[in-house]
DNA sequence: TTAATGTGAAACCAAATGGTTTCGTAACGA
DNA sequence: TCGTTACGAAACCATTTGGTTTCACATTAA
Protein backbone atom coordinates (compact mmCIF):
# COMPACT_ATOMS: atom_id res chain seq x y z
CA UNK A 1 0.00 0.00 0.00
CA UNK A 2 2.77 2.69 0.50
CA UNK A 3 4.91 3.02 2.79
CA UNK A 4 4.93 6.38 2.77
CA UNK A 5 7.88 8.87 3.48
CA UNK A 6 8.14 10.00 -0.74
CA UNK A 7 5.90 12.53 -0.32
CA UNK A 8 2.18 11.27 -2.04
CA UNK A 9 0.78 14.13 -4.40
CA UNK A 10 -2.56 15.13 -4.23
CA UNK A 11 -3.47 13.97 -7.45
CA UNK A 12 -2.57 10.09 -6.64
CA UNK A 13 -4.08 10.90 -3.18
CA UNK A 14 -7.80 11.14 -3.78
CA UNK A 15 -7.55 8.64 -6.92
CA UNK A 16 -8.52 5.74 -4.16
CA UNK A 17 -12.32 5.89 -2.92
CA UNK A 18 -11.80 5.01 0.49
CA UNK A 19 -9.18 7.66 0.61
CA UNK A 20 -12.04 10.53 -0.94
CA UNK A 21 -14.86 8.77 1.77
CA UNK A 22 -11.74 9.13 4.68
CA UNK A 23 -11.71 12.89 3.49
CA UNK A 24 -15.70 13.77 3.99
CA UNK A 25 -15.95 11.70 6.91
CA UNK A 26 -12.59 13.31 8.26
CA UNK A 27 -14.28 16.93 7.36
CA UNK A 28 -17.00 16.44 10.07
CA UNK A 29 -14.22 15.95 12.97
CA UNK A 30 -11.29 14.96 14.18
CA UNK A 31 -11.42 11.36 14.80
CA UNK A 32 -9.50 8.63 15.98
CA UNK A 33 -8.10 5.55 13.86
CA UNK A 34 -10.51 3.17 15.53
CA UNK A 35 -13.91 4.98 15.56
CA UNK A 36 -12.64 5.92 11.73
CA UNK A 37 -11.99 2.15 10.77
CA UNK A 38 -15.45 1.28 11.82
CA UNK A 39 -16.89 3.21 9.35
CA UNK A 40 -14.71 0.83 6.57
CA UNK A 41 -15.22 -2.82 5.65
CA UNK A 42 -11.25 -3.00 5.85
CA UNK A 43 -9.06 -3.70 8.67
CA UNK A 44 -7.77 -1.22 10.89
CA UNK A 45 -4.33 -0.85 9.81
CA UNK A 46 -5.31 -0.46 6.14
CA UNK A 47 -7.24 2.08 7.53
CA UNK A 48 -4.14 3.61 8.90
CA UNK A 49 -1.99 2.99 5.82
CA UNK A 50 -4.37 5.13 3.81
CA UNK A 51 -4.53 7.74 6.66
CA UNK A 52 -0.94 7.98 5.93
CA UNK A 53 -1.23 8.29 2.72
CA UNK A 54 -3.49 11.29 2.83
CA UNK A 55 -1.16 12.80 5.99
CA UNK A 56 1.31 12.40 3.24
CA UNK A 57 -0.12 14.57 1.05
CA UNK A 58 -0.68 16.59 3.56
CA UNK A 59 -4.91 16.33 3.10
CA UNK A 60 -5.08 15.27 6.87
CA UNK A 61 -3.54 16.28 10.54
CA UNK A 62 -2.35 13.72 12.93
CA UNK A 63 -2.47 14.64 16.93
CA UNK A 64 -1.38 12.46 19.33
CA UNK A 65 -3.94 12.07 22.26
CA UNK A 66 -2.70 9.95 25.07
CA UNK A 67 -3.22 5.87 23.34
CA UNK A 68 -5.27 7.45 20.36
CA UNK A 69 -4.36 9.60 17.46
CA UNK A 70 -7.01 11.88 15.88
CA UNK A 71 -6.79 12.43 12.23
CA UNK A 72 -8.36 15.44 11.07
CA UNK A 73 -8.89 17.13 7.19
CA UNK A 74 -6.55 19.51 6.19
CA UNK A 75 -7.93 21.13 2.59
CA UNK A 76 -5.41 23.04 1.33
CA UNK A 77 -3.53 20.61 -0.52
CA UNK A 78 -6.94 20.92 -2.62
CA UNK A 79 -5.84 23.88 -3.78
CA UNK A 80 -3.60 22.75 -6.58
CA UNK A 81 -5.85 20.47 -7.89
CA UNK A 82 -8.43 23.34 -8.05
CA UNK A 83 -5.65 25.09 -9.77
CA UNK A 84 -5.52 22.14 -12.09
CA UNK A 85 -9.15 22.05 -12.73
CA UNK A 86 -9.49 25.59 -13.44
CA UNK A 87 -7.16 25.07 -16.30
CA UNK A 88 -9.28 23.31 -18.29
CA UNK A 89 -12.92 24.72 -17.49
CA UNK A 90 -11.92 26.98 -20.34
CA UNK A 91 -12.46 24.10 -22.18
CA UNK A 92 -15.85 22.64 -21.01
CA UNK A 93 -17.62 25.76 -21.25
CA UNK A 94 -16.97 27.10 -24.40
CA UNK A 95 -18.15 23.67 -25.45
CA UNK A 96 -21.37 23.56 -23.28
CA UNK A 97 -22.22 27.33 -24.39
CA UNK A 98 -21.90 26.18 -27.94
CA UNK A 99 -24.47 22.73 -26.89
CA UNK A 100 -26.45 25.89 -25.32
CA UNK A 101 -26.73 27.57 -28.68
CA UNK A 102 -27.50 24.35 -30.30
CA UNK A 103 -29.92 23.38 -28.31
CA UNK A 104 -31.83 26.82 -28.30
CA UNK A 105 -31.54 26.60 -31.83
CA UNK A 106 -33.75 23.73 -31.41
CA UNK A 107 -31.55 20.87 -32.10
CA UNK A 108 -32.48 19.92 -35.45
CA UNK A 109 -29.24 18.05 -35.69
CA UNK A 110 -29.00 15.60 -38.32
CA UNK A 111 -25.52 14.79 -37.35
CA UNK B 1 -0.49 -0.48 -17.60
CA UNK B 2 -4.37 -1.48 -17.47
CA UNK B 3 -5.95 -3.12 -20.17
CA UNK B 4 -9.18 -1.08 -19.89
CA UNK B 5 -12.24 -2.06 -20.80
CA UNK B 6 -13.48 -1.81 -16.75
CA UNK B 7 -14.16 1.73 -16.88
CA UNK B 8 -11.81 3.75 -15.65
CA UNK B 9 -12.89 6.50 -13.22
CA UNK B 10 -11.71 10.22 -13.75
CA UNK B 11 -9.82 10.45 -10.13
CA UNK B 12 -7.79 7.65 -11.54
CA UNK B 13 -7.23 9.00 -15.52
CA UNK B 14 -5.82 11.90 -13.68
CA UNK B 15 -4.05 10.50 -10.95
CA UNK B 16 -1.45 10.20 -13.47
CA UNK B 17 1.34 12.81 -14.35
CA UNK B 18 1.75 11.69 -17.93
CA UNK B 19 -1.86 11.44 -18.28
CA UNK B 20 -1.94 14.85 -16.60
CA UNK B 21 0.00 16.23 -19.07
CA UNK B 22 -1.58 14.30 -22.28
CA UNK B 23 -4.85 16.01 -21.03
CA UNK B 24 -3.02 19.78 -21.42
CA UNK B 25 -1.28 18.75 -24.67
CA UNK B 26 -4.84 17.56 -26.26
CA UNK B 27 -6.49 20.44 -25.28
CA UNK B 28 -4.92 22.49 -27.93
CA UNK B 29 -5.78 20.45 -30.31
CA UNK B 30 -6.64 17.44 -32.07
CA UNK B 31 -3.46 15.07 -32.66
CA UNK B 32 -2.71 11.63 -33.92
CA UNK B 33 -0.68 9.19 -31.68
CA UNK B 34 2.98 9.83 -33.06
CA UNK B 35 2.96 13.10 -32.95
CA UNK B 36 1.56 12.91 -29.05
CA UNK B 37 3.98 10.66 -28.15
CA UNK B 38 6.74 12.90 -29.19
CA UNK B 39 5.96 14.73 -26.40
CA UNK B 40 7.15 11.58 -23.74
CA UNK B 41 10.06 9.90 -23.02
CA UNK B 42 8.26 6.91 -23.17
CA UNK B 43 7.33 4.65 -26.12
CA UNK B 44 4.49 5.29 -28.24
CA UNK B 45 2.81 1.97 -27.38
CA UNK B 46 3.30 3.41 -23.63
CA UNK B 47 1.44 6.42 -24.47
CA UNK B 48 -0.97 4.45 -26.27
CA UNK B 49 -2.25 2.68 -23.00
CA UNK B 50 -2.18 6.11 -21.54
CA UNK B 51 -4.64 7.33 -24.19
CA UNK B 52 -6.85 4.39 -23.79
CA UNK B 53 -7.05 5.11 -20.14
CA UNK B 54 -8.28 8.55 -20.81
CA UNK B 55 -10.64 7.39 -23.24
CA UNK B 56 -11.89 4.57 -20.43
CA UNK B 57 -12.85 7.28 -18.32
CA UNK B 58 -13.95 9.63 -21.32
CA UNK B 59 -11.68 12.49 -21.00
CA UNK B 60 -10.51 11.93 -25.02
CA UNK B 61 -12.39 11.41 -27.74
CA UNK B 62 -10.69 9.25 -30.54
CA UNK B 63 -11.23 9.61 -34.71
CA UNK B 64 -9.72 7.55 -37.00
CA UNK B 65 -8.68 9.26 -39.92
CA UNK B 66 -6.81 6.98 -42.33
CA UNK B 67 -4.08 5.04 -41.09
CA UNK B 68 -4.00 7.31 -37.56
CA UNK B 69 -6.29 7.67 -34.99
CA UNK B 70 -6.51 11.30 -33.99
CA UNK B 71 -7.67 12.54 -29.85
CA UNK B 72 -8.52 15.22 -28.28
CA UNK B 73 -10.02 16.31 -25.06
CA UNK B 74 -13.35 15.63 -23.52
CA UNK B 75 -13.53 18.04 -20.86
CA UNK B 76 -16.86 16.68 -19.60
CA UNK B 77 -16.07 14.10 -17.24
CA UNK B 78 -14.08 16.75 -15.26
CA UNK B 79 -17.21 17.86 -13.82
CA UNK B 80 -17.57 15.26 -11.05
CA UNK B 81 -14.10 16.43 -9.97
CA UNK B 82 -15.15 20.05 -9.71
CA UNK B 83 -18.45 19.03 -8.08
CA UNK B 84 -16.38 16.70 -5.62
CA UNK B 85 -14.06 19.49 -4.72
CA UNK B 86 -16.66 21.96 -4.17
CA UNK B 87 -17.87 20.38 -1.17
CA UNK B 88 -14.77 20.82 0.12
CA UNK B 89 -14.42 24.54 -0.44
CA UNK B 90 -16.29 25.33 2.61
CA UNK B 91 -13.86 23.68 4.63
CA UNK B 92 -10.34 25.60 3.45
CA UNK B 93 -12.45 28.86 2.81
CA UNK B 94 -13.22 29.57 6.55
CA UNK B 95 -9.04 28.26 6.98
CA UNK B 96 -7.41 30.09 4.37
CA UNK B 97 -9.27 33.50 3.67
CA UNK B 98 -6.02 35.09 5.45
CA UNK B 99 -3.84 33.04 3.57
CA UNK B 100 -5.07 33.33 0.70
CA UNK B 101 -3.34 36.50 -0.84
CA UNK B 102 0.09 34.61 0.03
CA UNK B 103 -0.67 31.59 -2.01
CA UNK B 104 -2.11 32.87 -5.06
CA UNK B 105 0.58 33.77 -6.67
CA UNK B 106 2.76 30.59 -6.78
CA UNK B 107 2.88 28.96 -10.14
CA UNK B 108 3.05 25.33 -9.34
CA UNK B 109 2.16 24.30 -12.30
CA UNK B 110 2.47 20.40 -12.57
CA UNK B 111 2.97 19.72 -16.43
C1' DT C 1 0.76 -4.44 39.12
C1' DT C 2 -1.87 -6.35 35.69
C1' DA C 3 -5.14 -6.49 32.06
C1' DA C 4 -7.12 -4.21 28.29
C1' DT C 5 -7.09 -0.75 24.68
C1' DG C 6 -5.20 2.03 20.62
C1' DT C 7 -1.95 2.15 17.27
C1' DG C 8 1.92 1.55 13.95
C1' DA C 9 5.67 -1.40 12.07
C1' DA C 10 6.77 -5.68 9.63
C1' DA C 11 6.37 -9.28 6.76
C1' DC C 12 3.79 -11.10 3.49
C1' DC C 13 0.56 -11.55 -0.69
C1' DA C 14 -2.25 -11.01 -5.04
C1' DA C 15 -3.51 -7.85 -8.28
C1' DA C 16 -2.96 -3.57 -10.69
C1' DT C 17 0.12 -0.32 -12.94
C1' DG C 18 3.51 1.66 -15.99
C1' DG C 19 6.63 0.27 -18.93
C1' DT C 20 9.03 -2.56 -22.75
C1' DT C 21 9.65 -5.33 -27.13
C1' DT C 22 7.73 -7.95 -30.80
C1' DC C 23 4.36 -8.72 -34.13
C1' DG C 24 0.26 -8.22 -37.37
C1' DT C 25 -2.42 -5.40 -40.09
C1' DA C 26 -4.38 -1.37 -42.44
C1' DA C 27 -3.60 2.63 -45.18
C1' DC C 28 -0.47 5.57 -48.10
C1' DG C 29 2.87 6.87 -51.48
C1' DA C 30 6.03 5.42 -55.09
C1' DT D 1 2.81 -3.88 -56.50
C1' DC D 2 6.03 -2.87 -52.74
C1' DG D 3 7.97 -0.57 -49.14
C1' DT D 4 6.87 2.58 -45.44
C1' DT D 5 4.08 4.62 -41.98
C1' DA D 6 0.60 4.49 -38.06
C1' DC D 7 -1.22 1.96 -34.81
C1' DG D 8 -2.96 -1.55 -31.39
C1' DA D 9 -2.73 -6.29 -29.42
C1' DA D 10 0.14 -9.54 -26.89
C1' DA D 11 3.28 -11.20 -23.96
C1' DC D 12 6.25 -10.12 -20.67
C1' DC D 13 8.46 -7.65 -16.55
C1' DA D 14 9.48 -4.93 -12.22
C1' DT D 15 7.35 -2.06 -9.04
C1' DT D 16 3.50 -0.19 -6.61
C1' DT D 17 -0.77 -0.73 -4.39
C1' DG D 18 -4.33 -2.26 -1.33
C1' DG D 19 -4.99 -5.57 1.63
C1' DT D 20 -3.99 -9.10 5.48
C1' DT D 21 -2.08 -11.09 9.93
C1' DT D 22 1.09 -10.93 13.60
C1' DC D 23 3.72 -8.49 16.91
C1' DA D 24 5.62 -4.82 20.03
C1' DC D 25 4.81 -0.79 22.57
C1' DA D 26 2.46 2.90 25.04
C1' DT D 27 -1.32 4.48 27.67
C1' DT D 28 -5.26 3.82 30.55
C1' DA D 29 -8.31 1.29 33.75
C1' DA D 30 -8.91 -2.14 37.50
Amino acid sequence: MAASSAKHDVFQAIADPTRRKLLKLLSKEEMPVTAISEHFPISRTAVSKHLRVLADAGLVKERKAGRETRYKLEPEPLYELKDWLQYFELFWENKLSALRLFVEADGKEDE
